[in-house]
DNA sequence: CGGTCCGTTCGGCGCGCAGCGAAACGTTGC
DNA sequence: GCAACGTTTCGCTGCGCGCCGAACGGACCG
């Protein structure tokens, strides 16, 4: 009976895949390596445990270049999580050692033809819990609200779509941060983001190759966009953003004949 | 780490353990025997899971007769039920046949010299859940809204009490309701309200042995007890329902020296 | 005071599964 | 190109533990 519980407590029961949940709980994500190290187990012993996971759609895995991202699959895991911890409030894990990448590029940079860093995995979050986007099968769409809100800050939206439809290119898409481990945003609309940053004086190059210094009004734009009550009416504003699949151990109730 | 979330989730982890709490989510008293049925195991098996969950403090026992009836220990555990059950939204469970007591007694019946039933129940739920009652360790003790309340509709607080101390009784203390599987009240204050209910015309004697027949004064005056709102303001009302000991799996941070 | 019923404990069986090392594969970088 | 590295697959080992049947101990009923 149920979306079987007891299904769902054995991912949690072992006390690896428990420590893999709980790393990844932060949003962030992690390879397979690290979360071997910080499991204290042989990386094959992870790596059976993260297709056990992976199986039941709890976790997915980003490949990229020969490191092999993995990070939470299902929102609804951080409930059980923190359920199961009880008087534990959500602590703060912070016992991994994330890589001190330069300053310089860690706060923004271009990645491709689009921006990466904190600054644009920032707006990525607001952007996204302000229900800007929908999830058409194939990559991120706008919705009406999105698009007025990029539009007023001077991003030439049309433009990009455009430009999506002549080169086949994705019009808007997911993109694994490498330093910060989280999305920011990829595609035609991204790369017209970074042309607008650059023409408006949002940000200008930095020291480093590819490091991106972001000025006075640069930060005004993006904390704006950052902004989560700056979208809609911010009534089910959460309900628009980007859904995965369904996870197979959610047993639809009500088969369809 | 953490009050080790893995060994939380093991007790829910086996699909016996799971339908065990999920029969017992509705806060009522099984036997060992019922749920070996209910979960289609052998009792000795069930013996073993119930040894499990009483070392962990999960569930509690109270032996009566040659029963032993089994209760959830903390209603904590609900929420990571319900957590684990994802979409499913607390189900109500009614799968197990309940006995279809004479519905004389059910509704109310008199127990050694305390008040038995649907009605005694409710009251207790009612009287518990809006701060009536605190626990000294050794029984429930009233609180002074709880005297108010009781004292208000004509029971003799008192010399329920002065009874208690003279015979050594205990003044009032939670007792299990063999129909309604869960907790009424009884002790010398529990006499005191059946004592009242038949001097006030609450109840009257039943068709069957030690069935009582409620009258309507009766039902406004029961309705009224079961009332949690009637209580105190409401604030902190919940907080002074009688807590049993911690559970050993919720490690306590902050280990004293 | 036996017969019955409920529940526990005990011994034993067998599966599930977490763990490892060795080897193979693809990617990156010199 | 070749070497280094991260990751996966495979074969194997061992323990944990869920399950049962049989036997024992109280509690109720006649």
């Amino acid at each position: 009976m149920d979306p079987d519980v007891a299904a769902i407590a054995k991912l949690f029961a072992d006390h690896t895949r428990a420590t893999v949940l709980a790393t990844l709980m932060s949003g962030r994500a992690h390879t397979a390596g690290e979360l071997a190290n910080e499991a204290g187990v042989a990386p094959s012993t992870m790596s059976a445990h993260l297709n056990q996971l992976l199986a039941v759609g709890a976790i997915e895995t980003v490949a990229q270049g020969r490191h092999r991202y993995v990070r939470l699959a299902d929102p609804r895991l951080a409930d059980v999580f923190e359920a199961l911890a009880l008087a534990a409030p959500a602590k703060p894990v912070r016992s991994l050692r994330t890589f001190t990448h330069g300053e310089h590029l860690r706060r923004a940079r271009s990645c491709y033809d689009h921006l990466a860093g904190q600054v644009a995995v920032e707006m990525a979050d607001g952007l996204f819990a302000s229900g800007a986007f929908c999830d058409d099968g194939d990559g991120l769409n706008l919705t009406d609200s999105g698009g007025d809100r990029l539009r007023a800050v001077g991003v030439d939206v049309d433009a990009a779509r455009a430009r999506a439809a002549t080169t086949r290119r994705r019009f808007a898409t997911r993109c694994l941060d490498w330093s910060e481990r989280t999305d920011h945003l990829a595609g035609a609309l991204g790369a017209a983001i970074l042309t607008a940053a650059r023409d408006h004086g949002w940000v200008a190059s930095g020291p480093v190759h590819r490091s991106l210094a972001v000025t006075p009004a640069g930060e005004a734009v993006f904390d704006h966009l950052s902004d989560v009550r700056a979208g809609t009416a911010a009534g089910d504003a959460a309900r628009t953003v980007p859904q995965v699949g369904r996870p197979s151990w959610a047993a639809q109730d009500g088969q369809a004949p």
